[in-house]
DNA sequence: AGCACGCCGACT
DNA sequence: GTCGGCGTGCTC
């Protein structure tokens, strides 16, 4: 276990006596492309330890790095302000940072920035104060004053508490504990804001499991006892309880090392509450969490105690994967398919696969789970690169949804409406029995597009070519991607014509109005990241779905994963071509993942599930596949497909996005950039084209694809080709590698 | 990321 | 004549 054998050192700048200094680098949290050098107060510092240094004309918080010492920087060296006093990165975490800033081709200093985000978490907060008991009796001893006492705890490393929970705990006001203090019966202690986490009990036996899941989760054991990396993917139905089997690898990673810490990345901050809860049931304690909406204090709380090795699970999303471990043993990567792992802004990367490489690197196992998982996983269990444990059935006998399509041409919805006569007669038949129905359209708002009536103009976002959705319950019309939104104006903007702005097409909430006319008397609720904000209110909308308050539920992808309704029996998709046009590479992929995991809800409990598909494309593979429930013949012909192009998992592919305000620059740029690219041996550069969304913020893209055969280093000719221009300053550039997005 | 240095328009 | 716009480049 690395220490910080940096003592403080008190006084660091002037009046150090020259004969103990010595030469560290010292990598910073900007956008850097390596440590620099600087002189230290005293020997001994190691790699890893948190710094304040001057960097140009500022002080900056910094970390101690390895490697040589840069000759051209004598001179002008200088020297460190501060040594900090947290634990320090460990060197495999270093090793991770390092290699995530080789492959993804951002800056070392922006890779170590997603550990850091602010300097702030390195120190010390400032401390509360807390109560334990002291031996001094009070000479009044009033009621108030015995229920204080009796909550108040002894040890004042553990039992310390502050005035107002001590208070909270006994239903008295604070100032009965304030008046104990004063009088000696209550003794004050200093008390790390931060309150440590509770440690998991691994006594507690987790849930009754099935004997396919206990031979799962015995293989997965297994792999943790030997030690050593591997990666294991869970494959299991919908409900076949994956969560309980690796729940059992992460108790056994915790049992086998004492010091041991484990994070569980899973792909939606909405999801957190729940499966916080689910894993404290386990495990008897909360995880750690880690998401972007904690507050400050909650995020420097769960980063100090992880670097401090006091928190040893860990629950977050993809940035999880760089709080400061001391000692971590096993990542578990949930839904592994997910999206949401590719981080888009900032430094690119895709979670599961930088999960895989860290647990590769660091030597200890890589659990990923799934019911719909990636072509890319699958095809490395296929290779032999990773292993993988089935679960096929659904825990306590439940039986998979029956999926039937429902051909559009044939059977459509009348004019302006969007439910077809088959479906309404499936809602009709659960409203009969009491069971519950969801109504499913991955669109959010009222309606996707604003047209004039008149003169055909289309309202975009400005300085975007991004539709503006209709949100009819606020009287706004939004751009989901840029965030911009603004009161339905009453006329055209472009032909001033009154009253002709016409909304066209579907969203969720315009399927609610024709539910409502429809079903009148039956109560109906919808659930989208605009009715449910916060996890408060989806839990609140989820709860009254579980307890049976709702009929019908109309739902965007918020609904799509990780709830149990036993009474709903019927989900149909209202569009089930929605994701298919675009020519995205992993379109038909998506939407087999989105669809069977909307299907998954269906019939979970003992009611047999039926789920309708209106598509007016029944013969598209995806559709028939998911008619026939056959995913390894539809994974099969996605992989033929893109085996026959050489796209991943069969080639390599990245993206180099070029953008300006400036349009001529941009495209001077591009060609620049494109003139310049070299011949590479199996490389092939596909462009400059114009994404798919050209203008977006104000700003125009460029966007150059590079596909290359397996077994050529991407990165290597990206680095030689980019090296090769210098692109100004105005024209932004990022490399995307395997890219997901082709917005 | 900041911040300084440097070269072209509207002000006292 | 100067104040200040933000493009360019540097930070051990």
């Amino acid at each position: 276990m690395p220490m910080n054998t940096a003592k403080k050192s008190g006084k660091t700048e002037a009046g150090q006596p020259v004969a103990a200094r010595n030469r560290v680098k010292i990598l910073f949290p900007l956008p850097l492309l390596k440590p620099y050098d600087y002189l230290a107060p005293v020997d001994g510092i190691v790699p890893g330890a948190f710094v304040i240094a001057p960097f140009g004309p500022r002080k900056v918080y910094g970390v101690i790095w390895p490697g040589e010492f840069d000759d051209a920087a004598s001179g002008k060296l200088k020297s460190i302000e501060k040594i900090c006093d947290a634990p320090p990165l460990t060197p495999d975490l270093i090793d991770f940072i390092e290699w995530t800033a080789g492959y993804t081709m951002f800056p070392l200093g922006s890779v170590l920035r997603m550990v850091m985000r602010s300097g702030d978490m390195v120190e010390k907060p400032t401390m509360q104060t807390g109560y334990v008991r002291a031996d001094a009796s009070p000479s009044r001893l009033t009621p108030q004053r015995e229920a204080v006492l009796k909550v108040a705890g002894i040890d004042p490393k553990t039992e310390a508490k502050t005035a107002a929970v001590l208070a909270e705990a006994a239903g008295v006001s604070d100032a009965v504990v304030r008046g104990l203090a004063k009088v000696g019966a209550l003794a004050p202690v200093e008390l790390d804001p931060d309150q440590p986490f509770g440690a998991p009990d691994l006594k507690r036996p987790g849930r009754k499991l099935s004997e396919e899941q206990i031979y799962a989760a015995d293989i997965l054991k297994q792999k943790v006892q030997t030690g050593g990396h591997t990666t294991t993917l869970i494959d299991g139905v919908t409900g076949s309880g994956k969560t309980e089997v690796y729940l059992e690898a992460v108790a056994a990673a915790l049992a086998r090392d004492p010091t041991a810490q484990i994070v569980i990345l899973i792909p939606e901050i909405a999801l957190t509450l729940p499966f916080l809860e689910r894993v404290e049931e386990r495990f008897g304690a909360a995880p750690a969490p880690w998401h972007s909406e904690l507050t400050s204090a909650q995020r420097r709380r769960t980063w100090r105690r992880v670097a401090q090795g006091q928190a040893r699970l860990v629950v977050g999303a993809r940035s999880a994967l760089f709080l400061p471990f001391q000692n971590l043993q096993l990542i578990i990567v949930d839904e592994e398919h997910d999206g949401a792992y590719k981080q888009e802004d900032g430094v690119i990367y895709h979670a599961r696969d930088l999960a895989v490489a860290r647990g590769s690197r660091g030597g200890f196992p890589v659990v990923l789970a799934s019911a719909t998982p990636s072509l890319e996983t699958v095809i490395n269990v296929d290779e032999g690169r990773y292993d993988a444990v089935g679960l096929p059935s659904r825990v306590a006998g439940a039986s998979m949804p029956e999926i039937f399509l429902v051909d559009m041409r044939a059977r459509p919805s009348e004019r302006g409406k969007w439910l077809s006569p088959v479906l309404i007669d499936a809602v009709n038949k659960n409203l009969s029995v009491s069971e519950q129905s969801m109504l499913f359209l991955n669109r959010r708002g009222y309606a996707p597009l604003t047209l004039c009536r008149r003169c055909g103009h289309k309202m975009t976002a400005p300085g975007s070519d991004t539709m503006l959705v209709e949100h009819r319950f606020e009287n706004r019309l939004v751009c989901h991607h840029t965030g911009f939104s603004m009161k339905k104006p009453s006329a055209c903007p472009s032909c001033k014509a009154v009253d002709s702005l016409a909304p066209c097409g579907p969203g969720v909430e315009r399927i609610e109005e024709e539910a409502r006319a429809r079903w009148p008397d039956a109560s109906i609720s919808v659930l989208s990241s605009d009715t449910a904000p916060t996890p408060r209110s989806m839990r609140d909308i989820l709860d009254a779905m579980h307890d049976g308050a709702i009929d019908i539920l109309i739902a965007t992808q918020v609904a799509a994963k990780g709830h149990h309704f036993p009474n709903l029996t019927l989900v149909g998709v209202v569009d089930a071509d929605l994701g298919l046009s675009g020519g995205d590479l992993r379109a038909g992929e998506r939407t087999y993942q989105l669809l069977s995991q909307v299907a998954g809800r269906a019939g979970r409990a003992t009611k047999p599930g039926r789920v309708l598909l209106q598509t007016y494309q029944p013969k598209a593979a995806v559709l028939a596949a998911l008619e026939s429930g056959d995913r390894n013949a539809f994974l099969a012909a996605e992989a033929e497909g893109r085996r026959a192009f050489s796209f991943p998992p069969y080639g390599r592919l990245a993206a180099i996005i070029l953008r300006a305000q400036d349009e001529a620059a941009l495209m001077k740029a591009a060609n620049d950039l494109r003139q310049a690219a070299p011949n590479g041996d199996g490389v092939e550069v596909l462009g400059p084209a114009r994404a798919p969304i050209y203008r977006l913020r104000g700003e125009a893209r460029m966007r150059f694809l590079i596909k290359a055969r397996r077994d050529v280093n991407l990165q290597s000719y990206l680095a030689d080709w980019l090296g090769r221009v210098k692109t100004p300053s105005a024209v932004r550039r990022v490399v995307d590698i395997n890219p997901y997005s082709f917005l």
